[in-house]
DNA sequence: TTTTGCAAGTCGCACTTTGCAATTTGTTGT
DNA sequence: ACAACAAATTGCAAAGTGCGACTTGCAAAA
C-alpha cells in the first residue's frame, strides 16, 4: 500500500498533503458546553493541550468516519458516541511541518459516558478555550456554530444528555446550546407536538428537594429533524 | 516543496492519500437544475463525464479554495461564481489508485454566465444524471439535499439567477430549489418583509406578451440567512 | 394536620404568521 | 372599448407563538 501510494505519487507528479482528522468533542460540565482537548505527544506543539486528533491510517482505517472511531476509542476511550463531519480545513499554513488537510468532526458526549471513560481530558469552556494550537481555534468556532444552527432544528442537542432525561433537562440543553432563554410552556408544546418523544413509564424520579415528581423520557428516534426553530 | 512532504512523510511513516477537489456545478437549464460536467482526461475513467475536479496543487493553491477557483477556471472558464464547501469524500474504495480524499464544493452560476464562459461542459438534469464514475452520483446526491435545506433559509438559490431580476422569476428558483410550488402573495410577502431587496428603478422589462410590466430587483446583501423557511 | 415552597405541568388569550381565494392594476393586441 | 394576462394587493380564516397566570403533587416546616 505504502509502495501504491509513492509509486502514483510519482506517476501523477502531484505530492501530497498530509491527512488528519480532528475532534470537536463537547460535553456538558455545570451548564456549560465544554471542549475536551488531549495534550500533544509530538512535534509540533508537543505537550500542548489540542483537539483529539491525529492521521489517516489508510491502511487500517476504510473511511474519515473509520479513523475518528479508531482516534476516539485509543485517545479518550469512547465508542458509540454521536459524531458528524463538521468542516474540512485545507491550506498550506495551518501545520508548519507541511501543506495538510484536516476533516473535522464535532462529537457529543453526556458527562456521565465521559466520566465512565476514565481518560484524563482536559475540559475547557467551549467559548473561552484560551490559546490553541494550528487553527484549532477557528474548527472550534465552527463547531460552536454549526451546533448552535442545527440544534434549533433537530434533536442533536440531545445527544449530551443520556437516554433518558426529564423535559427542564432538555429545555436546558437547548437552552444552552442555542444561548437565549426559552418559555416553557411553548417549549412543551411543541416538544409535545412534534411528537419525538415517549414516556417512560413508572419511573419518576425525585430530586433533592421536595417537588412534584418529573415524568422521564427518552428520543422515539436517534436523530429527528424538523422545518421550524424550536 | 516536494521534497519537504516527502521528507516528513518518511518521518511520520504514513503514507499519504490523495487529496482532490471535486466541484458540483449547478445552473438552470429549461426550469431545471443541472449539474455541469466533464470528460475526464486521464485514467481511471478516461473520456467518461465526471464532476469538474482535479488534484491539490501543493506548491500552487494556499489552500482548498484556491486550488477550486483555479479548476475553475482553467477547466470551465469561471471565474467569481459563488461556491461553498460542501462534504469531504474519503474512503479507501472511493478511487481504485488509492485512497483517495475528495474534498466538494457546490458552486452555482446563473446560465447566462456560463453561455458567455463558452466551454464544452455537458449538462445534464440533476435529479436523472446517469451513471457517474467515482462515488460523484452521492456528491451529487449530497450537493441537491444540501441545496434543498440551505436553499429555504438563504438567499442563496438566487445565486442562480442574474443580478437583476423580477420577483415571479426569483419564487420560480425557490420553487425549483425546494421542489415545490409556493404561493405567490405568501411568498412576496415574505420576501418583502425580510427586507433583502431593492428595487432597480426605471428599467422595466416587457416579455413576449402583452402583460403589466415588472419590478426589477437586486440583492442587497449577496448572502442573507433567516431563521423561518421561506 | 395545615401551611408553605417549589418545580412540574396546563390554560387562556392576544398577537403574528401562514395559506388560500378573490380582486385590482398596467400593459398590449384585437 | 374590451379581452387577455401576468403583476401585485387585499381580506380573512386557520395555525402557530409568546407570555402571564393558574393548578398539581410532593415534602419539609410550622
Amino acid at each position: 500500500m505504502r509502495a501504491r501510494g509513492l509509486k502514483h505519487m510519482a506517476e501523477t507528479e502531484f505530492p501530497r498533503p498530509i491527512v488528519t482528522v480532528d475532534i470537536v468533542l463537547l460535553t456538558l460540565r455545570e451548564e456549560r458546553l465544554h471542549i475536551a482537548l488531549l495534550p500533544r505527544t509530538a512535534e509540533p506543539f508537543a505537550g500542548v493541550a489540542a483537539l483529539i486528533g491525529g492521521y489517516v491510517h489508510v491502511e487500517e482505517d476504510s473511511d474519515a468516519e473509520a479513523a475518528v472511531a479508531r482516534i476516539l476509542k485509543a485517545k479518550a476511550g469512547l465508542s458509540g458516541i454521536f459524531f458528524e463531519q463538521l468542516q474540512t480545513f485545507a491550506s498550506v499554513d495551518r501545520d508548519p511541518r507541511d501543506w495538510s488537510v484536516s476533516i473535522a468532526y464535532f462529537a457529543l458526549v453526556p458527562q456521565e459516558v465521559l466520566d465512565e471513560a476514565g481518560v484524563a481530558l482536559e475540559l475547557r469552556p467551549v467559548d473561552a478555550a484560551g490559546e490553541l494550537p494550528f487553527d484549532h481555534a477557528d474548527i472550534v468556532r465552527a463547531a460552536r456554530e454549526r451546533l448552535r444552527g442545527k440544534g434549533a432544528y433537530s434533536t442533536i442537542p440531545a445527544r449530551l444528555l443520556p437516554d433518558i432525561f426529564t423535559m427542564s433537562e432538555l429545555q436546558a440543553i437547548y437552552e444552552t446550546v442555542m444561548g437565549e432563554r426559552l418559555d416553557q410552556s411553548a417549549f412543551r408544546r411543541k416538544i409535545n407536538d412534534l411528537n419525538l418523544l415517549e414516556e417512560v413509564e413508572g419511573e419518576k424520579r425525585q430530586t433533592e428537594r421536595a417537588r412534584r415528581p418529573t415524568t422521564l423520557y427518552r428520543l422515539k428516534a436517534p436523530l429527528a429533524v424538523f422545518d421550524r426553530r424550536i
